[in-house]
DNA sequence: TTGTACGCGTTATCAA
DNA sequence: TTGATAACGCGTACAA
């Protein structure tokens, strides 16, 4: 056995091992036409023996890696949102009985640090890569995409490739209209404004759509929008100058009131300060929005908009397979959020 | 301009733009030694004018990817743990400024999931391999091993590459010990049996360290483990299961009483308990393992044994660069833990 | 049905 | 200091 294990086995290994050539065993790998059985079962118990893999970079420089990227934040928040773990289940459910593999470039923080993501899925050949952009890669994505078919998730701009939006706007419709359902009229937005891209992003579009709501409800007088600013603050912060600001409202407003906050993080400062008041969810109605795991737990039991990340993933896998297979447009593809009732929002006490 | 948009530019694009050889770009690229000034200009002008980076799958032919690769469970439980999050965040704080990128590849909870996201970094060339390996995959990571720098996380058996680990047996006894010291004598433990490889698990050296604590401390008659069987349940199922069996737990002992759980996911379900039955902490301490996001969380304030993920991911590129740097042999590292107090933990009425 | 030969983009070696 | 050329492992025309 003149095995060398320190190197991993290639295609003429295998080819010496089998007594035949590469190109029979790389036929046979590829399941190609034109392979007897008895050739066949030679190379296949030549590959076991050995243990034989084709290496992807190898086989990426004449055709293709069989890869998908993704590249998304790993940003470290108080309260982790499970979205984007939702989206990865998507998906490896999609991918799940194709030849494609997933891989995934995480970023976080550190200026640049998603355009390294990014560039690292382009530099290893992804056949299709799905990224999560700020603003400052779009341009970059709109590059990229005319060497490989792109998915940009929640971009809400116009865009050469394949976008794939939450549908922010309705999301907000659904959570004022579950409010004013249950009879409220108090409706106030807390919302957060996260840098100095505030426009066309998802925390500004429920802004919008909360004020479209509430002027069709004929509540625009009433309507009341409470920013935090998370700009100059650290990732501990936040929560504790949501808090603030949550407890001002609640001081100031009279009970019974309903507040739909931006995303459950902020919705969760509000359950707090209701706590440290010994408010109850009749005095005031809490939606937030995301859906986190949290939310569903029995103790915190918070009315949410989902996002259906799981959805997500699977449409983006849809996207790019049709890209692969010959689509040259970009597609826009919204997904339209669900609100999953709990028992943070009930009617209001009279 | 005799661009052609549709192809990613190579070296050799670059080369004939520049006016120079392959070769030379290639030393500019990779800042060798013998770059006059005026070539350095000359090339990387030209880089720049096209937008030239080079192709990791060409570049790892002949050498390396300068990749790290991170295999790791996507699971969707009832309540996400954050630790491979905060290990996520290590690796990447220990690689920003290196030229190493990181990639993720997730598992589901899919039969041969795991095994296929290990080779698929393995067929990517990665130059380290980081993986969360459950019991079937420790034989192939010994293989891998041969070829590629392995880190095996959270695995306890011996094994011919890195290991990393969290000291399971000592966090528990921070656990019952603090119990302890707070005043409590009547100290369980609440654990979960996930499938068939129950031995050297974490959850298993959890048991162990509570049941050596509590001999320690003269307390090994009344040390009692409560098992909650995941093997047969879904996640959604794992929640209510756990519940049930801390409902029953509480209705039958006589507080003053303390539990430590295995995970938080586990503590959350006994706090879920104690408030239907309206117990408060000095009735019942709970202490969990993991320090979750939700543990922190205000309204939760469950005190918790932290792995310290961050750090994980630290060590984990530090044994990688160790050994890409010439290290032969395979180091067992242990990452000491450390509990949070909080207000779920208190000394008991009397 | 099988084998030969070339090319993919890059780096390493050698010669100039 | 630079350039020509041979690898790296694999896929695929083309020839046999």
């Amino acid at each position: 056995m003149g095995e060398d294990l320190t190197r991993r086995p290639t295609i003429l290994d295998v080819a010496r091992r089998a007594g035949v050539s590469r190109a029979a065993v790389s036929r046979v790998i590829r399941d190609a036409y034109g392979v007897s059985a008895e050739m066949r079962a030679k190379v296949e118990a030549a590959v076991a023996e050995l243990g034989y893999r084709p290496l992807v970079a190898a086989r990426g420089l004449r055709s293709q890696t069989y890869t998908i990227g993704l590249a998304i934040p790993n940003h470290h928040n108080t309260l982790r949102d499970t979205f984007f773990n939702r989206v990865v289940d998507g998906i490896l459910s999609s991918l799940a009985g194709t030849r494609y593999n997933l891989i995934v470039a995480p970023s976080d923080a550190t200026p640049g640090s998603e355009r390294t993501a990014i560039e690292a899925l382009a530099d290893r050949q992804v056949d299709g890569l799905v990224a999560h952009a700020s603003a400052e890669s779009l341009g970059r994505l709109e590059e990229l995409n005319a060497y490989v078919p792109v998915v940009g998730l929640g971009v809400h701009s116009a865009a050469g490739y394949d976008t794939l939006v939450g549908d922010d706007r309705f999301g907000a419709g659904l959570a004022v209209r579950h409010l004013y359902d249950l009879g409220h009229r108090s409706i106030y937005h807390l919302t957060s404004v996260n840098g100095p891209h505030f426009s066309d992003t998802p925390h500004r579009l429920r802004v919008v759509g909360y004020q479209e709501t509430m002027r069709d409800l004929g509540l625009e007088h009433r309507a009341a929008v409470h920013a935090i600013d998370e700009a100059d603050q650290s990732a501990n912060q936040i929560g504790d100058s949501a808090h603030s600001v949550a407890r001002r409202l609640l001081e100031q407003a009279a009970a019974p009131i309903a507040i739909f906050a931006g995303n459950d993080a902020l919705a969760l400062a509000v359950l707090r300060a209701m706590a440290e008041l010994g408010l109850a969810a009749d005095q005031v109605s809490v939606v937030g929005y995301d859906d986190t795991d949290v939310a569903a737990y029995p103790l915190i039991d918070l009315t949410s908009v989902d996002q259906d990340g799981h959805r997500m993933g699977v449409t983006a896998v849809r996207l790019l397979l049709e890209r692969i297979g010959g689509r040259r447009d970009g597609v826009r593809e919204t997904i339209t959020p669900h609100l999953t009732a709990r028992a943070s929002s009930r009617p209001p006490r009279r």
